[in-house]
RNA sequence: GCCCGAGUGGCGGAAUGGUAGACGCGCUGGACUCAAAAUCCUGUGUCCUAACAGACGUGUGGGUUCGAUUCCCACCUCGGGCACCA
């Protein structure tokens, strides 16, 4: 029987899901370990061999689990709402629950062939009115919450309410947007819709006025995230800055604990340091200028991280977009201010990043006065400053800001060094470094002291007091789509108000077509009596991150529809032990799902405060395109080596029609009709493509599809080498070259069972050397697996099976195969089962490691010799230092020793020795 | 501009202070075969040499060390992230 991956693959296929294999329980007897990948968003295109590389290593990792006695949730699902489907439904009027349904139809095949272990029967949708119940649920509980900063997490807002009937706005110290003071005599006679809006101010889900990314080609706003460069990142239509009335969630309440949380959680670096960048703390401090405009008197507050510098500071300014400009802005101002403001209204957010550093500005005509020495500076207004950071007003200090120091060059501002020996002249010192002058008390203080003292001062001086300050902004959260979560949220007499709990889900409407309305309505705004109790019902729907913030928590216990997850399997499961995905939800799913999950915490509905304990992140697989060159103004095409005698021109071509960089020249004229003619200049023979590592994508003709993959190899091949490639989380190459070299490994193993068809395992017993091949691999894999490195396991199963030579004893190659089956499930249960067990391989053991059996015979350690000198001794075990030694002096003219400084390497056996290095 | 990460044969990559290049691909020669495929064996960093031997060799230049791909400093190149965040 040679080995017939086909049938074998197809068998076992079908066994683990007739038989529920994967199938998990909550089961307290055995340790639980979640592994969890990012799942996918199910696009027409299918898989190719890049998408399941990162579903590979989780496989694998919870196969191996699995061996090691853990009880172990693996689930898949699918992130089916999303924009693609909605283009899709508007340029054919295909329904996107359609498309949807086709390619996770599709997704699901695909998936199935390479034999992944998934817990089927936890599958989630999150287009599924089961499922978006709970994102709704959870929006509802938002909307119901606000942020206790004393108490540092969310409360219930019947709790707000109590404590502004008691004492008025002053009561609580909350994460809140602007609001006037108010007493609880004021509150007490607000009416129902000055309640609302107050207490929408202090929601966590909020709606609220509020500079927006609208992308007028997708008809919709988009998150921070979701724009890069001032395009959409789906796409690419150019991005504009507008004002509008959006659902936004206050993630930016729980900055701090955001990036508190990352200390306790096992990321790569480099994805903290991406959430931290994201986050931007800064330290500094606020502080009050009083601002003269005509004669009148009013405040300004600042936020400075420079407090230091206050000395320095030669004039302020103001973000165009600050409540402050009108206010400060003189009538003989206010013609050349409101032209300014036209000229940056009119630009958009592309033109903004592209013009970084061109300085503009206006002067308001009004003039603030530095509380520290009294000087009066002129307030300015430019764009240079952003209204949603900080207060949206600076002071400058030009001499010590670049920012600044541009500004002022360029409208001819003071600049007043306070760095002793800086140069000035040319560009700004920005440095924290150096001794202070021209600042009156800070003189001779080190700007390191300068900063904490400048602060104090400021506090005890009542100008001002410490800030901490985050770049995080709330989520916007309303799309102007169809295709996502409708919000159960209707108005009544205009007031934005909840859905009871009973009315969820709140069921996507139909409607006749996907397009914004006529007059700029969202696309629900078509539907037929989209209305709750008579009142209108909200038509902007929510956006992509919503259905993927918590869906890990949904796999724990996806078919309960009286909780998101009951608290027992929530306390069973906890969280996610291992997460796998790409590292693009840095800054978008992977914050906000750690947000969303805070949020749960505080309300005491899931039991751990950050949803994914250890994360890693996979690579990448790039095409590796394949070239062939036409020789300019003819049909005639040169071969890579000869092609720089010629003027060509370099064309993709398929990569079916190469192997190993060999065109297939019948294959080539078949191809494309105005290649059938086409002449070819070969060298030795044959025609040798170019070739180049650009991304995986249909038009360079580079697209590896895992399913073809299958078809010729199999999948344990396939997924033997795509492990193989390199390391799980570096970006690399797909090239189909050496994928021969691990299916001859699976040849070669089956081929230790079988001898044609002839059984040809025996119950002899191993010899040492057998022993030892078998436990070094045994350690290897379980060090190498720990430690994600499926790459050196591949090669290490290479090595033992080299090691081993014409081995088929029972006793070895049993565990070799508990050892295989993560990698190569389907070979493995075959031959698991051949060799007489009945149940699958899933529910064998993992080989108990033993080190003495995988030791070496030689062991390594230096030896002093002659003072200075130390030889590192390689010797067998048997042997003592003190014979080692001996053996050293016996034989110096085998150690030829350079002397003084040299090191001398020795490789001893019992007796004698057999190799000696000299360094 | 700022912050990460990486540079090793013809190629993918091993080795985190101790014989650099494991393993695989490709290539060389051979066995089996009428032949091919498949399989197995051999060799394969560079230079020099008939061979033995030898010299050089992990982006560049320094440093620490008896010893550096590995640790430290500077630089170069590539990849990624952030980018008027005061």
């Amino acid at each position: 029987m040679a080995y017939d991956f086909k049938n074998i693959e197809k068998k076992w296929q079908a066994r683990w899901a007739a038989e529920g294999t994967f199938v998990t329980r909550e089961d307290a007897s055995r340790p639980k370990f979640y592994v969890l990948d990012m799942f996918p968003y199910p696009s027409g295109a299918g898989l190719h061999v890049g998408h399941p590389l990162g579903y590979i290593a989780s496989d694998i990792y919870s196969r191996y689990k699995r061996l090691k006695g853990f009880n172990v949730l693996h689930p898949m699902g699918y992130d089916a709402f999303g924009l693609p489907a909605e283009q899709y439904a508007i340029q054919t009027g295909q329904h996107p629950e359609v498309t949807t349904e086709k390619n996770i139809a599709r997704y699901r095949q695909q998936m199935d062939r390479i034999g992944f272990s998934y817990d089927w029967t936890r599958e989630v949708r999150t287009c599924d009115p089961d499922y978006y119940k709970w994102t709704q649920w959870a929006f509802l509980k938002m909307f119901d919450s606000w942020y206790d900063n004393a108490r540092n997490a969310a409360r219930p807002v019947s709790e707000l309410v109590a404590a502004f009937e008691q004492g008025g706005s002053a009561a609580v110290n909350a994460a809140c947007g602007d609001v006037k003071p108010f007493t609880a005599a004021e509150w007490k006679a607000f009416s129902d819709k000055e309640k609302s809006d107050v207490l929408m101010q202090y929601r966590i889900a909020y709606q609220g006025e509020t500079a927006v990314n609208w992308c007028a080609g997708l008809g919709t706003v988009l998150a921070n995230d979701e724009v890069k460069d001032g395009l959409s990142v789906r796409g690419g239509f150019p991005v504009e800055q507008k004002k509008m009335k959006q659902w936004q969630l206050r993630v930016s309440a729980y900055a701090a604990r955001l990036l508190e949380g990352l200390d306790r959680i096992d990321w790569t670096d480099s994805l903290k340091e991406m959430q931290r960048n994201w986050i931007g703390k800064s330290t500094g401090c606020e502080v009050v200028f009083k601002c003269l405009t005509d004669g009148q008197e009013s405040d300004v507050t600042i936020f400075t991280t420079r407090a230091d510098t206050m000395f320095g500071v030669t004039f302020m300014v103001l973000a165009p977009e600050s409540d402050l400009v009108p206010r400060l802005t003189t009538p003989d101002r206010k013609e050349a201010v409101e032209e300014y403001l036209a000229y940056v209204r009119k630009k958009t957010e592309r033109e903004r990043i592209a013009q970084t550093h061109t300085v503009t500005g206006v002067f308001s005509g009004s003039y603030g006065i530095n509380p520290l020495t009294g000087e009066q500076v002129p307030v300015w207004i430019s764009e240079y400053v952003l209204a949603g950071y900080g207060t949206g007003a600076i002071m400058a200090v030009p001499a010590h800001d670049s920012r600044d120091y541009a500004f002022a060059k360029k409208f001819g501002l003071k600049i007043v060094p306070l760095i002793e020996g800086c140069d000035v002249s040319e560009e700004s010192f920005d440095a924290k470094e150096g001794r202070m002058i021209n600042s009156g008390f800070l003189n001779g203080l080190d700007v390191k002291e300068a900063i904490p003292a400048a602060i104090e001062y400021v506090e005890r001086h009542g100008l001002g007091h410490r800030k901490v300050n985050y770049r995080l902004r709330d989520a916007i959260f309303s799309r102007q789509r169809y295709w996502g979560e409708p919000f159960p949220i209707y108005y009544k007499d205009g007031i934005p108000t909840p859905l009871p709990e009973e009315a969820l889900p709140l069921r996507l409407p139909e409607i006749s077509e996907f397009k914004p309305t006529e007059d700029g309505q969202p696309p629900l705004a078509r539907a037929k009596d989209w209305t709750y109790e008579g009142w209108p019902l909200e038509t902007s729907t929510m956006p992509g991150f919503a259905g993927s913030s918590a869906y890990y928590l949904r796999y724990m216990d996806p078919h309960n529809d009286k909780a998101l997850v009951r608290p027992e399997a929530d306390g069973y499961w906890r969280n996610v032990d291992l997460y796998i995905g790409g590292t693009e939800h840095a800054t978008g799913h992977l914050i906000y799902s750690r947000f969303w999950n805070k949020f749960l915490y505080d309300l005491g509905i899931v039991c751990e405060d950050e949803p994914f304990r250890k994360l890693i992140n996979q690579g990448m697989i790039q095409g590796r395109s394949s070239f062939v060159y036409r020789i300019v103004g003819t049909n005639t095409f040169v071969s890579c080596g000869l092609k720089d005698a010629y003027e060509t021109t370099e064309i993709h071509v398929d990569i079916s029609l190469v192997r190993g960089d060999r065109l297939d020249l019948e294959g080539f004229k078949a191809w494309r009709p105005e290649f059938a003619d086409a002449q070819f200049v070969l060298e030795n023979g044959e025609y040798i493509c170019g070739w180049a590592v650009e991304k995986m994508s249909k038009s360079m003709f580079n697209v590896v599809n895992p399913d073809n993959i299958c078809d010729d190899y199999g999948a344990d091949t396939l997924r033997l080498y795509e492990m193989f490639l390199g390391p799980l989380e570096q970006s690399k190459p797909w090239d189909t070259k050496g994928i021969d070299g691990v299916n001859r490994f699976l040849k070669r193993f089956w081929r230790l069972f079988y001898d044609g068809d002839r059984f040809i395992v025996t119950d002899e017993a191993p010899t040492p050397a057998e022993c030892k091949v078998l436990h070094k691999l045994i350690g290897k894999e379980q060090a190498d697996i720990e430690s994600f490195s499926f790459n050196t396991t591949v090669s290490a199963f290479m090595i033992a099976l080299n090691d081993l030579g014409d081995c088929h004893k029972r006793a070895i190659l049993e565990p070799l195969t508990v050892l295989l089956s993560p990698f190569a499930p389907h070979i493995a249960e075959e031959l698991w089962e051949a060799c007489g067990h009945a149940e699958s391989i899933t529910f064998a053991r993992f080989p108990e490691f033993d080190p003495a059996l995988a030791a070496d015979d030689t062991v390594t350690y230096p030896v002093s010799f002659n003072g200075k000198m130390r030889f590192t001794v390689e010797l067998a075990k048997s042997l003592s230092r003190e014979e080692v030694e001996a053996a050293v002096r016996a034989e110096p003219q085998t150690a030829k020793y350079v002397g003084g400084g040299q090191i001398v390497k020795v490789v001893v056996v019992p007796g004698k020795i057999v190799n000696f290095v000299v360094k």
